[in-house]
RNA sequence: GGCGCAUUCGUCUAGUGGCCCAGGACACCGCCCUCUCAAGGCGGAGAUCGCGGGUUCGAAUCCCGCAUGCGCUACCA
């Protein structure tokens, strides 16, 4: 038999991280298994809609590499895959409980439901509906409905016994009938609640294995009962533990992003997340943590979940975010580059960027960046058409601190040697600043620092020599002699 | 309150009765490399396996209690 799962969210918003990895993971198995995947959008709550949810939801799925075989977009032998489309089979089925003694309608209304509640407050009983419209009689029920009066369809759950069910990952779980209540499976507005919907449309759309948040364990036993009540074989249920934040608490933006589309708006790459994702609460073999797509594919098993909830660790993102850059193709990752540069550079620098240049900085920073974001502030003086000399206790740092005089001593003497370079290019300058080094007497590194904040203005690049044969003999000579001046001004 | 689920280094995890006085990864610390910063290499520190009882020759692994955390207890999903 060949497996069929689905990613299923609520369209009111971005998929965060914690809905998507369950989506991951579903995803993962289906296609381990040679299975379908399918996306079905619920939307049985017609006051929570967010328009362009739909949208927002494959652009997600989209961008982390999760294809789906049916779905809103492409269809499928099950469509519609849209709850709010299906309507008439949650009537029929409706219908088939309501023959069956399976369901009733419930007149009460909203103040009756809350009265009762209070009075079991009061009572010290544990809440829930009491099933007093249990009790009117089918005939009188359907005369007023029939007659406009408002209602709404409930389960009679069983009052006694248990309800034994299978999650994958805990085994078997057992729950008291009595404990129960008998809950609404069709609103007054005649759709149907997500316990319905769940029961109708897994079977239709002949799903093998509903993955779902942990949050729905309690209410498992009542759509097992919802499945028997229909007939229906139950589906395998696996569900999934959440994502916390770094307090331990709910995930959420206090702690960075949140939904998927911002971590792509955040630079992120696509092939980090999933990774990074895929094996939060997963594991292969318990050493191998980087992974493509395929290799998840092929070493996933939907059995090796972890139960436990796990902190988002955003630092190990990050780190794996590095290790995807570094392993992206050079001329893919500059594009990548030069389209972030283009975005964050000043105004003035004119787009589009010169490629050819963008492609000689990337094998420079590429080992130096772990987010894309952070490429802007390394290579910006490549960009500037003008760069300040840092101001002069900066430049002096701590080697020119207690003789400031040598510094711009040196800076001249670096100068003088650089302009009769015959070729200006990264190994000829790095022989070049080596020489003046040992014949001024400077430390190499001290020479190198004191040349990089002057033709850099920051005392955190790229490597030097490569740097200069970029920024050009011109400007690099030309910002070497002001910063000579900075020094020699302020110290007269 | 009731019901349910969970509990291994700071964090993510490996581990399904002896190979574990617990392995890997991120983060952290040190050394090496080195023009800065990274990257990389090597090494270190870090977990009485939540606690208490049992079962067993032997338990992180099985059983029972307890504690803590989280979830559910809607005409939301």
């Amino acid at each position: 038999m060949t497996v069929r799962l689905r990613y299923a969210p609520s369209p009111t918003g971005d998929p965060h991280v914690g809905n998507i990895r369950s989506a991951l993971w579903a995803w993962a198995f289906a296609r381990h298994e040679g299975g379908v995947f399918y996306l079905r959008i619920e939307d049985t709550d017609q006051t929570r809609l967010v328009p362009g949810s739909i949208e927002r939801i494959e652009a997600s799925l989209r961008w982390l590499g999760l294809d789906w075989d049916e779905g809103p977009d492409v269809g499928g032998p099950y469509g519609p895959y849209v709850q709010s489309q299906r309507l008439d089979g949650y009537r029929e089925a409706t219908g088939r409980l309501l023959a069956s003694d399976n369901a009733y309608r419930c007149f009460c209304t909203p103040a009756d439901l809350e009265a009762m509640r209070e009075a079991q407050r009061a009572a010290k009983q544990p809440p829930g509906y009491d099933g007093r419209c249990r009790l009117i009689p089918a005939a009188e029920a359907e005369a007023r409905a029939a007659a406009g009066e408002s209602f709404v369809v409930r389960f009679a759950m069983p009052r006694e016994g248990t309800t034994t069910f299978t999650d994958l990952l805990r085994g078997e779980i057992t729950y008291e009938n009595r404990l129960l209540d008998d809950f609404v499976i069709l609103k007054s507005d005649g759709f149907p609640t997500y316990h319905l919907a769940h029961a109708v449309d897994d079977h239709l759309m002949a799903t093998t294995h509903v993955t779902r948040g942990d949050e729905w364990l309690p209410s498992a036993p009542r759509h097992v009962r919802l499945f028997e009540a229909l007939g229906h074989p139950v589906p395998i249920y696996v569900h999934t533990p959440v994502i916390l934040g770094p307090d331990g608490g709910k995930l959420s933006k206090r702690h960075g992003a949140k939904s998927v589309l911002e971590y792509a708006e955040d630079g992120y790459l696509p092939d980090a997340l999933f990774n990074f994702l895929s094996i939060l609460g997963w594991s292969p073999d318990g050493a191998t943590e980087i992974l493509s797509r395929q290799q998840v594919v092929d070493a996933f098993d939907i059995k090796d979940l972890v139960v436990h909830p796990a902190v988002f660790d955003t630092q190990k993102l990050e780190w794996m975010n590095g290790v995807y850059m570094r392993a992206m193709a050079e001329d893919e990752l500059s594009e990548v580059f030069a389209r972030e540069l283009e975005r964050a550079l000043p105004a003035d620098v004119v787009r589009p960027l010169d490629r050819a240049l963008v492609a000689a900085i990337t094998p420079l920073v590429r080992e130096r960046v772990k987010l894309l974001p952070e490429v802007t502030a390394l290579v910006d003086f490549l960009f500037a058409s003008d760069v300040a000399a840092p101001p002069r206790d900066q430049l002096l740092g701590k080697a020119y601190r207690n003789r400031a005089d040598a510094a711009p001593a040196a800076i001249d003497a670096a100068v003088a040697a650089l302009d009769a370079l015959e070729a200006w290019d990264a190994a000829a300058i790095e022989e070049c600043l080596r020489a003046v080094a040992a014949q001024t007497g400077e430390k190499p590194g001290d020479l190198f620092m004191l040349c990089r904040l002057a033709v850099t203005g920051k005392n955190v690049t790229p490597p030097l020599f490569e740097s200069m044969e970029l920024v050009g003999r011109d400007a690099s000579l030309d910002r070497l002699g002001r910063a000579a001046e900075v020094l020699r001004a302020a110290a007269g």
